[in-house]
RNA sequence: GCCCCUAUAGCUCAGUUGGUUAGAGCAGCGGACUCUUAAUCCGCGUGUCCCAGGUUCGAGUCCUGGUGGGGGCACCA
């Protein structure tokens, strides 16, 4: 590989290291009796601080931290540099005359660079600056960075008082591709991801308390179901079959009704092989939740009340900042959220009031309301999927505070109960908060002949081309569907999109650790001295890269890989390389 | 799939109408400095200007095609 100038500097650094008798990798633990956090805390001026002429503290203050060093400014026979951890900074003070002869010159000075780990022990003071600070007795390199970490730098500007951050990596390939540069580098990123976990917990902790039991059914399905959508496929050596990650777990839940579970979850990963958007990622995780004898009613309750658990783990109140459009609102996620069926919401927004007299309006009607509203209307679209336009478009984006919008029309919505007094109706909700769906639920459908038919109905678009739809019925679903499932109200969140409106993020990528990229493209400068690879390109075509004596060759095929590997085969022959290999 | 924006040093960015040897700050290297904090001061420029073609006497700059990334649309019960 080529090595930058400055990577090349720290492998020398890291040898001198050893030269000087200095481990860079040790084997030792290095217990710490504080976090930075802990001793910025605990500091006090009147029992830590020693007095001004070398008087020793009435009440020293020893402490043993570890962290990564973030800056370093070297003053002569003194320095400061600032020591991160997981709870935040804290300045370290060295002097050469604290440190054992020659350390600080040789190899403090030197060989240790921003970015290695260090473990410091010392007693804690206030400098004449006035910022805590550990004086470092024992300075220890815990582990060496051999590859620089690119260098933000803060100052607190003296007007506004706010912390301004200098040469800050703004790239998003750089912060997503090298997730763990991004998160050592800020802590606020950091934070997204523990806010994540308190989400998840408080909903566990929540629905434990209900009495509900958390479980795990199978990501490889043979049929995958319970949505529409493309699912991933892959395939079981063994038993030689075609396995499916799943696009939902519904239907493995439901079959746990049958068996006599009353209440059941699962914080599901589920796989859907669809497009990639600021909303969308193709695993992506999913709060489901089935519980008897209760109907989509009692769910809204229930929904209420976890919410307003999850604001408050998250930012301390049932008040939620979010950012919309650049304007800054207040989501007030306290119980009750308003409740509003989608008929008189469109009815509200556009004037028009399609559900008259216990029926839905004609399909004509809806569509010239749509065509009013600026939307495209083809004869495709029946009159389920026009409201569902109507809505997306009319009202949807001004529910920015947390709405139940309930009682759909029918054929959006096969897998609910049809409502028990609205002909055309079904029992579901949506909530909706900052212009976004966050939850989907309904009264499950348990009728399995009814169940049957729309499973057909699902197969026959299959048949038809719809590739979204699934192609075979699941009959061992079905088959636990005739046992009998009690009635019941099922619930399901979207885990990411939650946590994007908990911590105010605009983009799923922002709230996934590793969201998904292309993969990044190689390059000669990539593979080992002495090797050439073949590689195929994303764009179409092969590349020959080849790599000797730090001197790089670069081929590229477009039309034929029998000629780029040819091509290879005769540099091979050429002589000074020793490998030849061959890379999807 | 379509449209718009974007890609220059490890990081953040300049780079004029196409002009000869591509710049700055930070980081780095050498030196000074025992309370600094975007430390400071002196010296040093480290590069596949995303890739491949093309136009031109001459391309970081213009044109065509492609790739990565961002945003929007479409798709997503």
């Amino acid at each position: 590989m080529a090595l930058t100038e400055q990577e090349q500097i720290r492998r020398d650094h890291l040898d001198a290291l050893r030269a000087a008798g200095v481990e860079p990798f040790p084997a030792d633990a290095w217990p710490t009796t504080h976090a930075a956090a802990d001793v910025l805390d605990a500091f006090d001026d009147a029992r830590h601080q020693p007095g001004e002429d070398g008087e020793p503290a009435t009440e020293p203050f020893r402490a043993t931290i570890a962290g990564r060093m973030m800056t370093k400014r070297v003053m002569g026979k003194a320095a400061f540099f600032h020591l991160a951890d997981e709870s935040g900074q804290i300045q370290i003070y060295v002097r050469r005359d604290d440190l054992p002869e020659g350390f600080y010159n040789t190899v403090f000075k030197k060989l240790l660079d921003p970015g290695d780990w260090l473990g410091i022990e010392g007693e804690v003071f206030r400098t004449k600056m006035g910022e805590v600070s550990v004086r470092a007795e024992n300075l220890v390199l815990l582990a060496k960075s051999l590859r620089p970490l690119p260098v933000e730098k803060e100052a607190v500007d003296p007007e506004t008082g706010e912390t301004r951050r200098f040469n800050e990596v703004s790239d998003p390939e750089f912060r997503y591709r090298q997730r763990y540069a991004d998160l050592a580098l800020h802590p606020e990123v950091r934070d997204v991801f523990r806010t994540r976990h308190r989400v998840v917990r408080t909903i566990q902790g929540f629905l434990d308390e209900q009495g509900y039991v958390e479980v795990e059914t199978p990501v490889l399905q043979p049929l995958y179901g319970g949505a529409a959508a493309r699912p991933f496929t892959t395939h079981h050596n063994a038993l030689d079959m075609p396995l499916f990650l799943r696009i939902a777990d519904e239907l493995y839940l439901k079959r746990l009704l049958v068996g006599g579970f009353e209440g059941v979850y699962e914080i599901a990963k589920d796989f859907r092989n669809e497009g990639l958007s600021r909303f969308h990622n193709p695993e992506f995780t999913m709060l489901e939740l089935y519980v008897a004898f209760r109907d989509y009613d009692w769910m809204m309750g229930l929904v209420e009340r976890m919410l307003e658990a999850v604001a408050v783990a998250a930012t301390g109140s049932a008040d939620v900042a979010r950012t919309i459009d650049g304007q800054t609102h207040t989501l007030r996620f306290a119980a009750p959220f308003r409740r509003v069926p989608i008929f008189d919401a469109i009815a509200q927004a556009t004037g028009h009031h399609l559900y008259r007299d216990g029926a839905v309006a004609g399909r004509d009607e809806i569509a010239g309301v749509a065509r009013q509203l600026g939307l495209e209307v083809d004869d495709s679209m029946g009159a389920g999927k026009l409201i569902d336009e109507i809505f997306g478009e009319a009202v949807e984006p001004t529910l920015i505070q947390p709405t139940f919008v309930t009682d759909y029309p029918v054929e959006l919505s096969p897998l609910a109960k049809r409502h028990r007094t609205k002909p055309g109706l079904v029992e579901r909700f949506e909530l909706i908060a900052g212009g976004k769906e966050l939850c989907n639920a309904f009264s499950e459908l348990n009728d399995p002949l009814d169940q049957r038919a729309r499973l057909e109905e699902q197969a026959r678009l299959a048949a038809g081309g719809d590739d979204e739809a699934t192609r075979e019925i699941d009959e061992d679903f079905l088959r636990a569907l005739e046992y009998g499932m009690p009635p019941a109200a099922g619930l399901g969140v979207g885990i990411d999109r939650l946590t994007m409106m908990m911590t105010n993020q605009s983009s799923i990528r922002d709230v996934l650790l590793f969201p998904l990229l292309r993969p990044e493209t190689i390059s000669a400068d990539d593979i080992p001295d002495g090797t050439i690879r073949v590689v195929e390109l994303a764009s179409g075509g092969w590349r020959v890269l080849a790599r000797v004596n730090g001197g790089n060759k670069s081929e590229t095929f477009r039309e034929s890989e029998v000629e780029a590997v040819e091509f290879a085969e005769w540099l091979l022959e050429q002589g000074g390389y020793d490998r030849l290999t061959m890379s999807s």
